[in-house]
DNA sequence: CAAATAAATGTTATGATATAACATAACATA
DNA sequence: TATGTTATGTTATATCATAACATTTATTTG
């Protein structure tokens, strides 16, 4: 198990690497990382917080890489469907993976004062909502 | 740990007996349990499945208790905030409480094809979720 | 290389979900 | 009955999301 919370970290690092990361993911992968889609990626790995598509689309916009809504959104959508961010449905907004480069089902904790975003991984496949989950027919894809 | 599945059971039964628990609950702790709200209810106790507030609006229309989205949405943050009824992020959409009168985090299973939804609970605060949430600075208040 | 194909992006329009804000009515109780 | 509180009615609008189609860019292949 393992969480990215509130301690410090060598940020600028963080998002550098995060983005050499799904570089080399897509290039081995056959993935286009369009500027766009980069873009994007930078932007959600600034913080660790969660952005929404019209906020991400507004500083696509004010950068010339994009001004309508389905721009962000499938920016988004190559990014969630791959693994490199998350959807929070509680927020609907758009959050950076904090685990990149692991296969996981993400748990959110969301602060409810500030909407901070904490993730967790861990198989919940097993222990109490995997056996839950089979008792009632469901068998666990994925979170979220 | 407890789940409603896809088992058989005498459904008008378990419409009638979640309004009356309702209807008890509200009166214990002296909330109104007025004609819409329990329309409502009753609504998401017809069927195990999530409606969305438009949905429910629709019906509400046709049965002259109300015509406008705040109504349908007044309604079910009523229930949700009190319990009777969840909100299901992931769809939009609202579900009755598969656990009347028991405090309780839901934790909900929903078929990729058919969007069924299982309502699992169990005390997430221990084990796997509650040990990483305290490492990240969190405590778990409640899910969904 | 040129043509064909596929993938990504640009753009318009609209659909779907949700709430702010304010007016009115119903209810409780002093 | 006056007063405060809660619920409802209503308008308008904010917010989130995608369908559909045109155009461009990249990739494959003849």
């Amino acid at each position: 198990m393992d969480t990215i919370g509130f301690g410090q970290h060598n940020h600028a690092e963080c998002i550098s690497k995060g983005l050499n990361l799904v570089d080399a993911e897509c290039r081995a992968a056959g993935l286009k990382f369009t500027p766009v889609r980069r873009r994007v990626l930078e932007m959600l790995l600034a913080e660790h917080r969660a952005h929404g598509a019209y906020e991400i689309l507004d500083n696509l916009r004010a950068e010339g890489l994009g001004s309508q809504p389905p721009v962000s959104y499938r920016a988004l959508e190559f990014l969630v469907k791959n693994g490199f961010a998350h959807k929070i449905e509680r927020l609907n907004a758009f959050i950076a993976c904090a685990h990149l480069a692991e296969n996981h089902a993400p748990v959110f904790l969301i602060c409810r004062s500030c909407d901070s975003v904490a993730e967790i991984y861990t198989d919940l496949t097993r222990g109490v909502l995997g056996r839950a989950a089979k008792t009632a027919g469901f068998q666990i894809e994925r979170t979220a």
